[in-house]
DNA sequence: GAAATAGTTGACCGATCGGTACAGTTGAAC
DNA sequence: GTTCAACTGTACCGATCGGTCAACTATTTC
């Protein structure tokens, strides 16, 4: 019974959208709404305040990049393709917003967890749940590339640490001169974390 | 002629120490003055606008430590050990503000850079240099490095952006993880990245 | 078709934001 | 000791902030 109303989803596209390419404080929930096609009553309709809905709008977008975090480390696809893949789409990513809204925009996460991490634990914590999902995406690929008989020059978790804070600092840098390139230099990086040869220019095919 | 006053520099200190543990947004200029003592008539009379406060206290913080970086990047100290040297002081410094405020701080530059990256260019640009001046410190430490005769996985400001970013990186994951602790990991993931044998478990001395 | 519920609307709130105006006070230079 | 610029204090500005509220409309269920 009642209306049906898709206003709670343009909300939280809204929201990430423009959290994104801004910054949390930056973005006001007047202009939220407006983005979104939304009167600022319905708004505190669907959500009781600006922190539950930037929680929710976090929440959707790890939902909606999990299905492709998925394919890119399938367990089908070798695992030093995995990462490199994920380096891949990662540049293509940033590339894509920087072409779209002229800047860096730097990870979503890291972004709003740096802005407010001394200042709302529930969103700080809820930042380190995203930063612990993805690297077990990275272990995993590790542990099969160890199974392969590669020998990594450290244990699988503090691997997966060291590349996580690897990207991470290098979407700040990317972010602070503005330039998508930067990101080119995560696979080496990668690479170098693991001590493993950069074989071939292309993506080692079986 | 007129009178002198210091009410500049406390103002200065407390734009950097507030923005540190909070964020740009979330402090505002009476706070800042507060914090100095200061009334909102002085501070105008000091910097004409937020913005200008936030330049000159970040050029101010700088020329605060470089003195403490010209120390540990000494050419008379082995430049392994400049960079061991740099990977404790870090770690003592975020524990340091830690023990006080209850919450790791980060990187004062990388959070206002993230922050305010896709707004203000000025600032944007202004971290950037900031960047690639401890770049240079990391650089001629491993140029020197190379000087003795050890060979880099990578070259030398390459080698040294990978640092760099593992270090932003790291201080992102502690200030989402409020734990210190996790820059222990620095120094080891430097290692790796130099592809140097983790010798002994203190610092090599000759 | 009546009732109940889900969603919409726009006016409104007090607090705070960065910034301004300007008279008043102080102290160094001469 | 006068002068003048440097600094201080206070009151105030319009805009915007996150959030509230009650009346209203549409829709589903029975």
């Amino acid at each position: 019974m009642g209306r049906t109303s898709d206003a709670r989803e343009r909300l939280l596209q809204s929201a990430i959208d423009l959290i994104w390419t801004n910054s949390y404080a930056a973005v006001g929930v007047d202009q939220i709404c407006e983005r979104a096609g939304v009167k600022k009553g319905s708004f505190y309709h669907f959500f009781p305040s600006k922190t539950e809905l930037a929680l929710a709008a976090y929440d959707a977008h790890w939902e909606s990049i999990q299905p492709h975090l998925d394919a890119i480390f399938s367990p089908l696809v070798p695992p030093l393709e995995r990462i490199e893949r994920w380096c891949h789409a990662l540049y293509e990513h940033q590339k894509e917003l920087y072409d779209r809204y002229g800047c860096v925009c730097g990870c979503p996460y890291a972004n709003v967890g740096t802005e407010l991490g001394t200042r709302d634990d529930r969103i700080r914590a809820r930042v380190g749940d995203y930063f612990d999902r993805f690297q077990r995406y990275l272990e995993s690929a590790l542990r099969d590339l160890t199974a392969e008989g590669i020998t990594l020059s450290a244990g699988v978790k503090v691997t997966a640490q060291s590349i996580l804070s690897c990207e991470l600092g290098l979407l700040v840098r990317a972010k602070v001169a503005n330039d998508p390139e930067v990101l080119r230099e995560l696979m080496p990086s990668v690479l170098r974390l693991l001590a493993v040869a950069p074989s071939s220019p292309t993506i080692s095919t079986p």
